[in-house]
DNA sequence: GGTCAGATTGTTAACGTGAACATGCGGGTC
DNA sequence: GACCCGCATGTTCACGTTAACAATCTGACC
C-alpha cells in the first residue's frame, strides 16, 4: 500500500480512502491512486483489514453432509448469494452428529475470525451445540429448530408434506403411506408430522411410519416390505433417493407406478423427472432459502445485535406421472 | 493474549510460544498457560497471526458447479482432508466457464492471502485463466490440463473409459457407442479418446459420438435416438445421470436393459445401484484424489517453490445389472 | 569457584490496514 | 481583513500476533 502511495505521490491513508470509497478524495486524486494500483498490481491484505476492523469478509458455514443434494444445493447457492456480496465463504463440513464435532467445526471458524455463520445442520445435536456457544458472532440456522427462538430460514416441512398428502388423498386414496427420513432431522420429523396431521384432518386412518434414512439403498429396504403390504396404493417418500430405491424395488416385486401404486417425493433432485416413471415431488426453493439466509446474517452483521427473526418458505408441488387413482 | 498472559504470569511471547508448541517451555509453564487459556476462553486472531506470518491457515477452492455430483464429493472429500491438518477452505463457485469469472474468483482468494488454490474446473478455459496468472500463490489442479505440465491430480478418465468399453467388448458386443458429455470439459474429452482408443485397438468399428451434457435431461433427448437405432447394442454413457436418462427413453420405447441393449454410466453416485436396472459404472475414488491433492498443495506450500507433480488415479468397474451379451 | 552451553523467559519491533486527529487551503460571511 | 467552515490530505497510533534478539537462570565441567 505504502508503494501505491508513493507511486501516486500521496500518503498511504488516501489509498486506503480510495479504496474505501470515502467521499472526500478528488476526482483526479482518486483516478491516480488507481492507476497506480493497477501498475503494480496492488491487492489490498484482508488480514491486515480485519485485524484493524475487528471485522473479516469471511462467512462460516456449518454443513451436515455437503455431499447430500439438499446441503450441497443450499451450499452453492449461499455461496454465490454470499459473493455477490462481497463475502468469502469457508465451509465446515462435518461427519457426525455429535456436538463435540460441530462444536469443533464453530470454534474453527471463530478462529478464523469469521463475521457471521450459518448452520445447515438441520439435526437437534446441532441446535444443541449452539446453544451452549458463548460468542457474540452473528449466526442463522437453515432449516434448524423452528421451536428454538432463533434467526433462521426453514422450508417449510410441514406444508410440503401437506402439499403431497393432500394430493394423494385427493385422487381417491383412502390414506398414504409415509417413508421417514432420519427422525433426528428436523426436516424429517416435520414431514412426519405434516403427513400426520393432514391425514388427521382428513379423517384417514395414519398408518405406521416406515423408518429409513436418506439414501437410495433404505429406500430399496423399505420398498421390499411396502411390496408386501396389499393394502398400500399410496406412499409419500421423505425424499427423492429413497423414492428411487422404493421404484426399483416395486418394481422388482412387480408392482406398477402409478397404476398399482402411487408414488411421491421430495427435494425435486434434477434427475426426479427421468425416473420410471417421472416423479412427483415436492421442490423446496433452495436460492430462495439461501438468499433470506444471508441477508439475515448480514442484517445482524450491520446492525450489531442478534435477531429472533424467523422465515419459513413455502415448497411448491410439482406434478409428473408417480400418482394416479388408486386400483380398485 | 495479553490477558491469558497476565494471568499465567507469564509475557505474552510465552503465550505465543505454547500456543505453537515451541520446544522451549517449562512444562508447568505451559500447564498454567493452558489452564489461563480455558479459563478465559481464549482464542488466537488468525488474523493477526497470517498478518506478522504472511500466510494464511485458508486454502482456496474453485469449483466450476458444486451442485453437480462430481464437485460436490471432491469439494467435501478435500474439505475433510484440509480440516483435518488445521486448513479452513474457502470455496468459489463458478456458474460460467469464461475466464473472466474464473480470474474473478482467484482474485477474491488471492484478496483473502489463501495459503494455496485447488482449482476444480476441468475445462479448458480454466487452465488458461490459470496461465495468466502471475501470483506466487501454490496451486493445484484437480482434473486439469493433462497436457499442461502443471501440479495435479487427476482421474485416469481415458482408463474408466477403456475399462467400460473393454467389458462391453469382452460380453461379445461389435462395437459401442458413446454418449459423451461437454466436450469443453477435459473428463469429456478423455472419456471420448479412451473410449475411441480402445475400439480402434480392438478393431471395432467407431461409431459417432453421439453428445450431451451432464444432466439426465440431455440422456433423456439422446436415449430418443438411440433407441431408434436398431445395430446399438451397447451403450457408454459418460456419466450415471446421462445414463439415467438414457435408461427412461428406452423404457418408452419398449427397449429392455440389459437384454436388449447393454449400458455403462461412470461416476457410480450412491442411486446407481438402484436405477432399473442396477447400473454398471466407473467409479473415481474422490476421496483420494482430494487426498492427493491437499498433498500436493502442502508440499508446495511447505517447500516454498512451485511443482509440477502430477498424479493420476485409476478408477474402478462397479459391475451391477445393466449389462449383458448383445441379442441375436 | 569460574566458565560456558543450553534452556527458559522477556522485550521490542514489525506485519498492512483503518480510525482518530491534525494540517492546510480555499471561499464565504461579517 | 478576520474568522470560520468544509474539503482534501497527511500523521500517528493501534489492532494481535510472531520473529529476532536480549536477559536470566541452571547445571555440567574443569
Amino acid at each position: 500500500m505504502v508503494d501505491v502511495a508513493r507511486l501516486a505521490g500521496v500518503s498511504h491513508q488516501t489509498v486506503s480512502r480510495v479504496l474505501n470509497n470515502h467521499p472526500n478524495v478528488r476526482q483526479e486524486t482518486a483516478r491516480r491512486v488507481r492507476a497506480a494500483i493497477a501498475e503494480l498490481n496492488y491487492r489490498p491484505n484482508r488480514a491486515a483489514r480485519a485485524l484493524v476492523t475487528g471485522r473479516s469478509q469471511l462467512l462460516g458455514v456449518v454443513a451436515l453432509n455437503t455431499s447430500l443434494f439438499g446441503p450441497a444445493s443450499l451450499l452453492t447457492a449461499f455461496e454465490g448469494a454470499a459473493a455477490a456480496a462481497g463475502f468469502a465463504v469457508s465451509v465446515g463440513n462435518v461427519a457426525n452428529l455429535d456436538r463435540a464435532s460441530i462444536s469443533a467445526v464453530v470454534e474453527r471458524h471463530l478462529g478464523q475470525r469469521v463475521a457471521g455463520i450459518v448452520v445447515i445442520a438441520p439435526v437437534a445435536s446441532a441446535a444443541a451445540a449452539l446453544d451452549h456457544l458463548t460468542t457474540d458472532v452473528p449466526f442463522v440456522t437453515i432449516d434448524g429448530d423452528p421451536e428454538r427462538n432463533r434467526a433462521g430460514v426453514t422450508v417449510n416441512q410441514a406444508l410440503g408434506a401437506h402439499l403431497a398428502t393432500r394430493y394423494l388423498l385427493e385422487r381417491g386414496h383412502s390414506t398414504v403411506w409415509h417413508v421417514t427420513g432420519p427422525l433426528e432431522w428436523f426436516d424429517a420429523a416435520l414431514r412426519v408430522r405434516g403427513w400426520e396431521q393432514t391425514l388427521r384432518d382428513a379423517g384417514a386412518e395414519v398408518p405406521p411410519v416406515l423408518p429409513a434414512d436418506w439414501s437410495a439403498a433404505s429406500g430399496y429396504r423399505v420398498g421390499q416390505t411396502i411390496a408386501r403390504i396389499p393394502e398400500v396404493t399410496a406412499v409419500f417418500a421423505a425424499n427423492d433417493h429413497l423414492a428411487l430405491g422404493i421404484l426399483r424395488a416395486l418394481h422388482e416385486h412387480g408392482k406398477r407406478v402409478p397404476e398399482d401404486l402411487s408414488l411421491v417425493g421430495f427435494d425435486d433432485v434434477p434427475e426426479a423427472g427421468y425416473f420410471i416413471p417421472p416423479l412427483t415431488t415436492v421442490r423446496p426453493d433452495f436460492h430462495a432459502v439461501a438468499r433470506h439466509a444471508l441477508e439475515l446474517l448480514l442484517g445482524q452483521i450491520e446492525a450489531g445485535v442478534p435477531s429472533t427473526a424467523q422465515m419459513m418458505l413455502p415448497p411448491t408441488l410439482i406434478e409428473r406421472r408417480s400418482v394416479a387413482a388408486p386400483p380398485f
